[in-house]
DNA sequence: GGGCTTTTGTGGACAGCGTCCACAAGCCTA
DNA sequence: TAGGCTTGTGGACGCTGTCCACAAAAGCCC
């Protein structure tokens, strides 16, 4: 997993000191950007002083340095820099580095939600309503769980403290779309719907819904929390599984 | 405690851009720290080139920085500048920042688990012993919630990712002194001893302590989580002793 | 089409950060 | 008293985020 925190002064210096790509950056080695298409309908010209769409590249470029370092390895400097443009060009498009910061934890939020989109997905074929229902929310956290580990440098991505921003907003606020999967909803929405659907299913009581969705939301969290980097590091993925499914016993029988 | 707070580089550097404390730098606006006279017994010389206990200053340092800002605000040199000597010094004691926040991180960690415990020892007067385990667990759930509310900084120092580095160790190994309230048991330890005072007494079935004891850690884990800087942030600290009380009411009820 | 403004990227600079190296001051022991 | 070990200093390096002034491309209007 965690190999190497890539840059940010890291440990040693061992990796590329000074050479880097100091003097020979010209802007000619910009890597052909197809993206600017859709702009003219042409083909791009032969100037590339233009980017075309660098707001996308540089937050395509933190979600990939997030993969794989989480949080602190968004580098605003690095972004640019495969984005093949100068720091400060990031300048145009954000008011700076906690502005890139959030954009590129919405597209994890939404990764993640598309995640646990995926997970639903399989539980489609089920023909007994309650048994769909049921399926759906150990889906839901399947889902939940299985990107927290799969993807752990986008989930904590997903849930970085950052300069007292809300993160994927209440349940009961308007979905952002930034945030959302296909389906229009953000991760907590998605197991708020699978609640509801097992309410609706007959399933789990009215009454208990609050606190299920309660416990529901903490426990998972908790789960995925305690497991990247807590006391529960290196839980083996075949418990994911049971333990998902033991969340429903739980929601089901009550608090 | 910190006669000279400095300045803090805090966020921007839009506060005091240049003047700063550059060449007035003398060893001699050095505070005369006491904790030296522990060496030699007798009162300390005029020469202050020797700190007395740097490492434990720069510790406490990082500890006050980490509460106001988190882990992020742990920053070495200022951690230095607070004690009153060159950035440098702090290598003769860390190896580097990441062994700096080790420590400051275990701080923390032993302040979760002392107010835990100032939390569990309002239960003593319970005579009840079913009472007085149901208490405890209450408790120890209070108190861990109480604290990231009321500490967030220290909290989210104390479960930081830090290079690839257990947090609180398994609730099974052996404590770490350092980590540990006055009791010797970390924040998960004390959780699990509720637990198994739960089933002394006899208000909670031996076969679902294991099931429990996930579900403890991860609900009151992932609820701090989801408050602190989550979708569920803000919420009243007046819930928070309910939530507790719900708490043991899961655990009772089985999952 | 030619000249204007607006947008977007460049170049250079600054302070702060973590870290490394060589050296000096203090203390301890032979 | 001489040497050696520990601990703090001074200076440097490359990295970071951010600000400023300037230049290139694109859009707009006559």
């Amino acid at each position: 997993m965690s190999e190497k925190p890539r840059q940010q002064a890291a440990a040693s210096g061992a990796g590329t000191p000074g050479s880097a790509q100091g003097p020979d950056r010209k802007p000619d080695d910009r890597k052909p950007d197809e993206s600017r298409r859709d702009r003219t309908g042409a083909a791009p010209t032969r100037s590339t002083y233009r980017h075309g769409d660098l707001r996308r590249a540089l937050i395509e470029a933190g979600i990939d340095l997030a993969r794989q370092g989480g949080p602190e390895a968004v580098v605003l400097r690095e972004a640019t820099r495969r984005a093949g443009v100068v720091p400060n060009a990031a300048y145009r498009h954000f008011a700076g580095r906690q502005d890139l910061l959030q954009s590129v934890r919405s597209a994890a939020l939404s990764a993640l939600a598309e995640a646990m989109e995926a997970e639903i997905d399989k539980t489609a074929a089920i023909a007994d309503p309650g048994g769909q229902a049921r399926a759906r929310l150990r889906a839901v956290g399947t889902g939940y769980l299985r990107f927290a580990f799969a993807e752990t440098g986008l989930f904590r991505m997903a849930f970085a403290p950052l300069e007292g921003v809300r993160i994927a907003g209440d349940a009961r606020e308007p979905a952002d779309p930034a945030n959302a999967g296909r389906s229009g909803l953000n991760p907590f929405q998605l197991l708020g719907a699978a609640l509801d659907a097992m309410v609706e299913a007959g399933v789990l009581p009215p009454a208990r819904r609050p606190g299920a969705e309660f416990l529901a939301w903490s426990s998972v969290h908790g789960l995925a929390m305690l497991v990247i980097d807590g006391p529960l590091r290196g839980m083996p993925e075949i418990q994911i599984e049971a333990v998902s499914q033991r969340l429903i016993a739980m929601v089901e029988k009550g608090l």
